[in-house]
RNA sequence: UGCGGCGUGGAGCAGUGGCAGCUCGUCGGGCUCAUAACCCGAAGGUCCCGAGUUCGAAUCUCGGCGCCGCAACCA
């Protein structure tokens, strides 16, 4: 039975282009679940979309001396082009900035209000003293109380690495116009976030499935669980819908409470899209339905106790819930978080230019073997370092070598001796075996994906290919086609229904490559449909780009293909370029590396 | 400072108590359909160091050393 499978992927920041970090982190985990589950034939809802708000956007705006909704305008395009040619398959990718998104935001905020989890306190902040806007602690730069360090953080010590509070520094100043800080009270709303703890505890300790890194570090944080914070400072966000603020451009809720929302928000807008405007609930209402979240470390806290938090707290919610006669909203079930990647053993940093844009890299070379890399060398359970001779390794050793060839040669002999798919005569003991074991594939690989264990999964289906090239090795076609041809036809009809067979497997991590296997095999129609853009209304004339897709359409299924005798074969071109070992040298000069 | 991760043959990793494995590279052989790709075989490791528990430790405990990440007002 089709199952609803919401995946929930991170929010990327509309600062500036992505890195390849970033889609490592978010979009290619993601994007591997909900290929899978669609070719499954589960109904999946995969939404996101750049997240616009916060001072960082606002820090840029004055930089370039123009409003932050250029910048904004200008980086989702960026964002969401890149991410389309990645072949991320989003069904709605949108933006944090729409009318819908700020209504579905004021709607939780006010439920949130009405039922008595949020409140009103007054607190003492940081402010800039040249725009009077939020300070936020990582702005805030001077000497460390402790070891006398002059670069540290409002946050923290780098040198010494303790805990600091903005006001405990040193001849404090601003890192956006080197002025110091003004404190000075101002009040705030505060989700209470204790009124959860125990909620969120009985919750958390029963997803015995999560990764260990993550259960136990969201229930670390349940013993010191304080009020949050939900509104800043700052004129650049979704405004607090009640009266008193209509008119007053100083505060807005805080971007991560706005951010987060965007799953849901988003699942409205793809549902309206749909001109099946309720459609969301069968995935947000409903029991059986599957939630993903895909996320990089740093955002574990926000899905694994504060969405949950306000989730709970909105129950089946007011305008957008549906109110006390319909099911409460779903709580995440997986929480899918990779560690971080670095790249050639230093820290990806938009700030200090250390990083890959993903855009760059997709300029030069293919989106699979990117997606490819990503996947089996990506930071799924452990930091990760991303070398160009690892990358240069991975395309020509195994990419190429291992599945490339396994399709070049295979078609290229099939191709020149039969034209066609050949039939298949009586199958031997190696024959079946091979076959059996391509079969088994689609229990073995797709549990793993399901369990979100990628790299793994990626691993056997790769080790199927590499079984195939032993199998072609021991009947050697091209030998025996010289003195037995059905026996040759026979060998090749497996080889190729194996082949037919690994591309549904291998659809998910390589979809641009795959959909070239299902054409070359002379096969009619699509796996998938690919991503591409679509004008969603929102409201008052106007309307916002968003990545979407009609994926179901696609013939592509996760279960057993078999080959039609005599189907005509197209002409093999291979699948994946092989990357000359020189291009890690002009790559580390690209970057500012010396070369080894 | 707190929490966590990592340290296994040249590279990247798996392996949580019982003869040390995988992919790649290297060397030798085979094959020649295939993008010098494919197949077979071999060499190569004091499993960071020290102590302990155990019949037995890469695996558990304690103590070091080294590298890395996170710490909820960066997003």
């Amino acid at each position: 039975m089709p199952q609803p499978i919401l995946i929930a992927v991170a929010w990327p920041y509309a600062q500036g282009p992505r890195h390849i970090g970033h889609v490592a982190g978010f979009g290619v985990p993601a994007d591997i679940l909900a290929r899978y589950h669609r070719l499954c034939g589960n109904r999946v809802l995969m939404v996101s979309g750049t997240d616009e708000h916060g001072t960082p956007i606002t820090v840029a705006a004055d930089r370039e001396g123009v409003d932050p909704q250029v910048i904004v305008d200008r980086y989702s395009q960026v964002i969401a082009e890149d991410l389309r040619r990645l072949g991320l398959s989003y069904d709605c990718f949108t933006r944090t900035t729409t009318r819908l998104h700020a209504e579905v935001v004021q709607d939780l905020f006010l439920t949130l209000l009405a039922k008595g989890y949020v409140f009103r306190q007054a607190t003492m902040g940081a402010f800039a003293a040249s725009t009077g806007r939020t300070l936020p602690d990582r702005y805030i730069e001077g000497t460390c109380p402790h070891c006398g360090h002059r670069g540290a953080r409002g946050d923290q010590c780098e040198a010494c690495g303790r805990q600091l509070d903005p006001s405990d520094l040193i001849d404090p100043r601003s890192l956006i116009d080197g002025q110091p800080p003004v404190f000075r009270e101002t009040e705030h709303f505060f989700l209470d976030l204790p009124q959860f703890a125990a909620p969120l505890r009985q919750w958390i300790e029963a997803q015995t499935h999560w990764r260990p890194n993550v259960r136990s570090f969201s229930l670390n944080l349940l013993d010191e669980l304080r009020p949050r914070a939900y509104t800043r400072d700052i004129g650049w966000g979704v405004a607090i819908p009640l009266p008193e603020f209509a008119e007053r451009s100083d505060k807005r809720i805080y971007v991560w409470f706005d951010a987060v929302v965007g799953y849901l928000s988003a699942s409205v807008e793809w549902a309206r899209a749909e001109a099946t405007p309720e459609a969301w609930r069968d995935f947000w209402q409903n029991p059986a339905a599957r939630h993903y979240y895909v996320m990089g470390k740093d955002n574990i806290v926000f899905h694994t106790i504060i969405w949950p938090s306000m989730l709970l707290g909105y129950g089946s919610g007011g305008e957008f819930g549906g109110g006390p006669e319909r099911p409460a909203l779903e709580l995440p079930d997986d929480i899918v978080s990779s560690e971080f990647l670095t790249m050639e053993s230093r820290k990806f940093s938009s700030s200090r230019g250390v990083g890959i844009l993903v855009g760059d890299f997709l300029d030069r070379y293919d989106p699979d073997p990117l997606r490819y890399y990503l996947c089996a060398a990506g930071p799924e359970s452990q930091d990760t370092d991303f070398t160009w001779a690892e990358f240069v390794r991975r395309n020509n050793d195994e990419l190429v070598a291992t599945w490339g060839n396994l399709v070049n040669r295979t078609c290229s002999l099939a191709q020149r001796h039969f034209g066609a798919v050949p039939a298949l005569g009586e199958p031997q003991p190696a024959d079946r075996s091979v076959l059996e074991a391509v079969a088994a594939g689609y229990g073995v690989v797709g549990g793993l994906i399901a369990s979100a264990h990628l790299k793994s999964a990626l691993g056997e289906a790769m080790a199927l290919a590499a079984q195939v090239n032993q199998y072609l090795g021991e009947q050697e076609p091209w030998r025996v086609v010289t003195r037995d041809r059905d026996r040759a036809a026979t060998i090749l009809n497996v080889a190729l229904t194996c082949v037919d067979n690994l591309k549904v497997l291998l659809a998910p991590f390589l979809p641009f490559s795959s959909e070239q296997v299902h054409r070359q095999l002379g096969h009619e129609g699509v796996l998938t449909g690919a991503p591409h853009f679509a004008e969603h209304p929102d409201g008052g004339g106007r309307s916002h780009r968003v990545l979407t897709g009609e994926y179901g359409a696609g013939v592509g299924r996760w279960t057993w293909q078999t080959l039609t005798v005599g189907q005509p074969l197209l002409a093999p071109q291979p699948l994946y370029k092989k990357l000359d070992p020189s291009v890690v040298d002009d790559e580390l000069r690209r970057m500012g590396l010396e070369p080894a």
